[in-house]
DNA sequence: TATTTAATTAAAGTATACAATTTACACATG
DNA sequence: CATGTGTAAATTGTATACTTTAATTAAATA
């Protein structure tokens, strides 16, 4: 069958929550945003690509109102942008705006890490539940999951931030996470995934002495080497030309 | 007649265009947003309150759809919290989250500031467009116009961001930027305008010198100082009870 | 009387229907 | 042939109607 898009988690059936969760009612915005960013990390839909309304609500099987109010989230999120009457589509993914969110992403974490070094968050537990994560990711690279590997940095970073205990910055640090995460299903990674384990082990450790301006560096450092070399305008024009079968086109 | 929300700038009938500026159609959604964040830092709805759609509607004159997709948007952006099926209310605010807000203003416009430096941009015409800012905020002051005076500091510092060139940023800073002003708007300033502006001159002189590292105290000290102090929830009790004609309480 | 259960009400979630705007294309006009 | 103008199609914006959920109140049972 033809890739398309898809509730990611549970089908619009309801169905009972097992054992006893938080069970908070996920309205159809909810999944309908999670479909497309999924989608979109996925690559069915391409930075820059239009995105109709009632197309989506037509392979979502939803109605137009819940996609609108998705589509209206996403673009207060910067994940789409919107021109009155004229359409929506996926943001452009340009080297200038992976530089701007990497930019803030860096000032994001760092400064949650200079203050959970403050509230002297980094030591015991917090540390081992750190390095657990990257645990996870080094299983990851083992069995050569890519995509498992980036859900796993990704955690990493979460619990990071987490440690600040300041939920502006989490809100804000999980916007620019979404759209990272388009970025990164869409490009190959700039290192090998040994390499990057090694250098979450390395931050740990910077977290560790407690020295908040050895920790900017090393934040700034590591996330920067990531996915900046990848020519991500390359990468887009590619996969287009691979996908053109459906093409909703510019 | 008893204040109630309004759109703020032009009513809902339309109107030609003056001159020759954008003419970018204006959405209901957005008039919405900007008539309930008026509204909010005009103290019409405090901090807690509960937001019912449909009141919402009648009272701006629209149907509910873009009340409610201007109800989502504020939602991620902070302004609102949400729980599904059960209702909509204006974020409470704390003075945690006040904290938490000028915690990450402060990275947001440090960052700015620091790369705005780098890109050679405190010189000339840049400086002096924020020293004509400043200007603005001391004429402000000289008539005691208090929202006027606010309004003027929030472009100062709009201007500062704008000077990195940082799309993601600005849009990030806008957020804060919208909730700081309902706060600011229920709240007096902790300090005298003519101190404010003072400050405001030595942060320019600093940015001037080209001292990333200066400059980030300067922010700290600068931004901290206004509503730290302020007893916010009292503050907001005393509003309450004030209007607790209308009163739609929790 | 206290507690549980049913029924009522209010409000959010969703779907459908209608209006306004843009875009594309054909056609006329110079 | 170029240029402008008008009409039709597609798509977004808005309004209304319906469904589901949550909360409140009333009734019933112990």
């Amino acid at each position: 069958m033809p890739p398309s898009l898809h509730f990611v988690d549970p089908p619009p059936t309801l169905m009972p929550a097992p054992g006893f969760v938080k069970l908070q009612p996920r309205t159809l915005v909810h999944q309908v945003i999670d479909a497309l960013v999924a989608g979109a990390s996925e690559g069915l839909i391409l930075p820059g690509d239009r995105i109709v309304e009632a197309d989506l609500a037509l392979q979502l099987g939803v109605s137009r109102v819940p996609v609108r109010e998705a589509l209206r989230v996403l673009e207060s999120q910067g994940v789409v942008v919107n021109e009155p009457y004229k359409g929506i589509r996926l943001t452009p993914v340009t080297p200038e705006r992976i530089d701007q969110l990497i930019e803030v992403r860096v000032a994001l974490e760092t400064t949650a890490a200079k203050h959970a070094i403050r509230r002297g968050f980094n030591t015991g537990s917090h540390i081992d539940s750190l390095a657990s994560l990257v645990q996870e990711m080094a299983s990851m690279a083992a069995r050569n999951d890519v995509f498992g590997f980036a859900t796993a940095d990704t955690n990493f970073h979460r619990a990071l931030c987490a440690l600040a205990g300041n939920a502006v910055l989490t809100d804000m640090w999980e916007m620019l996470a979404r759209q990272m995460t388009i970025i990164f299903g869409l490009s190959t990674l700039g290192k090998p995934m040994a390499a990057i384990v090694d250098e979450h082990l390395r931050l740990i450790e910077v977290f560790r002495s407690g020295d908040a301006a050895d920790m900017a560096r090393e934040i700034e450092d590591h996330i920067d080497v990531q996915i900046h070399k990848v020519d991500i305008e390359n990468i887009i024009e590619q996969r287009r030309s691979q996908t053109a079968k459906i093409a909703n086109s510019r």
